[in-house]
DNA sequence: CATTCAATGTATGAGCCTCTCACATCAATC
DNA sequence: GATTGATGTGAGAGGCTCATACATTGAATG
């Protein structure tokens, strides 16, 4: 959307914050989050190395804006795999294994989604997937066992969140083998125990009590 | 086991790398993996800022070294808690609780512990947690349905292994609240969510097929 | 149109870090 | 006691983050 061609011609940019967030998407892509640099990424948009701090109050910022960006992407990944699952049990099964496929594809991207460090900086990141977990809540109130209140969806959906984020790490750091590769596998395996735990908590007395 | 006195007197050190260790862990446990630097391990170890060099290939090599020795200290406190849990089922269920306390208490080691670079990067680490893992391996066969084969066994370890680094996850990020509140909290949520995972293993015709 | 102003980008630089290389020091061996 | 290999030192190259002072510009105002 910037008014002028690549390469930049004007003294202003048009939209630098948007293009540094695409740069940094692109360096994590190619380099990891450890070859990142808000340098790299000011050269990249063309632009000097200061410009950036306009923007961004500091490397984190840029990053965490850049995982924000990434936790949008996936919000719509989920609406269009998932949208057309009948049952709320398969929808909930589902999410796990559609998650880590997205992992596969926007492996880069996820890891700094997941950084810890940034995670706990910066609550908008957070408040991102609470908002797409909020997006499973009435398929978990539908799958809990009658009576249970709403502890327990709440419960079932931290479960399920749980199980995919490990999946996902184990699948990134390469314990399966290459991720693209095993991708597929490592999906279906996840919706299987999300199944299971899906399952154990549609149970009348189930673990709703220790 | 230097062999002289802290602040040092010698021209060597006498155990070098196992300082750098030390000093690595002490930094991260006060201000986090991002604040970690060779320069501010070199120092507080009183040591010239190259002199880690020696021993270490670059910075992450040390940070690997530093997340091996937590991964050692973590299986001993696995071996004390877990070793007088009676049932399988149990045993199972409650690794999942006691590594999110265990989180919580070395909430630093955690980090690096599971940093995906690092892990991707440092083949060893992952060896380390697949030994731990394969502890497990016996009461997951015990646990699993009969007739199952060998793999059932090793997805159930898997699925609750990507359950309990989930919880933990969550837990460190501090999506719950402070962690050193919550963590109690959150080690019944995580047992009881390995419960049904292995509850839901353990049935014949259970998840091996999809 | 001319002016002014706030926003945005530039230039420069201080301070820190990683990692290298030549050199100093020491322990062990012969 | 001389040699040698391992370990630590000192100096420094190059890169990065971030602050500060300055330049440029589009938009609002008269």
């Amino acid at each position: 959307m910037a008014p002028t061609r690549r390469g930049r011609a004007t003294y202003h940019h048009g939209d630098l914050p948007a293009a540094l967030v695409r740069a940094t998407l692109e360096i994590i892509d190619e380099v990891g989050v450890r070859g990142f640099s808000v340098a790299e990424a000011a050269r990249r948009t063309c632009v000097s190395p200061g410009a950036p701090y306009r923007h961004f109050a500091d490397r984190d910022a840029l990053l965490a804006a850049a995982a924000l960006e990434v936790s949008r992407r996936l919000r719509a990944i989920y609406l269009e795999t998932v949208a057309e699952v009948g049952s709320a049990q398969e929808r909930l099964a589902t999410v796990a294994g559609s998650f880590v496929r997205a992992a596969a594809r926007y492996r880069g991207g996820l890891d700094i989604l997941f950084a810890p460090g940034l995670r706990a900086a910066h609550p908008e990141l957070q408040e991102s997937s609470r908002e797409f977990v909020a997006l499973l809540l009435p398929s978990a109130f539908e799958v809990i066992a009658p009576g249970e209140g709403a502890e327990a969806a709440v419960a079932l959906l931290d479960a399920l969140n749980a199980l995919a984020r490990g999946y996902v790490a184990q699948l990134l750091e390469g314990k399966f083998g290459d991720p693209e590769e095993v991708a597929e596998d490592v999906a279906t395996r996840a919706t299987r125990a999300a199944r299971v735990l899906v399952a154990g908590y549609g149970l009348p007395s189930g673990p709703a009590d220790g």
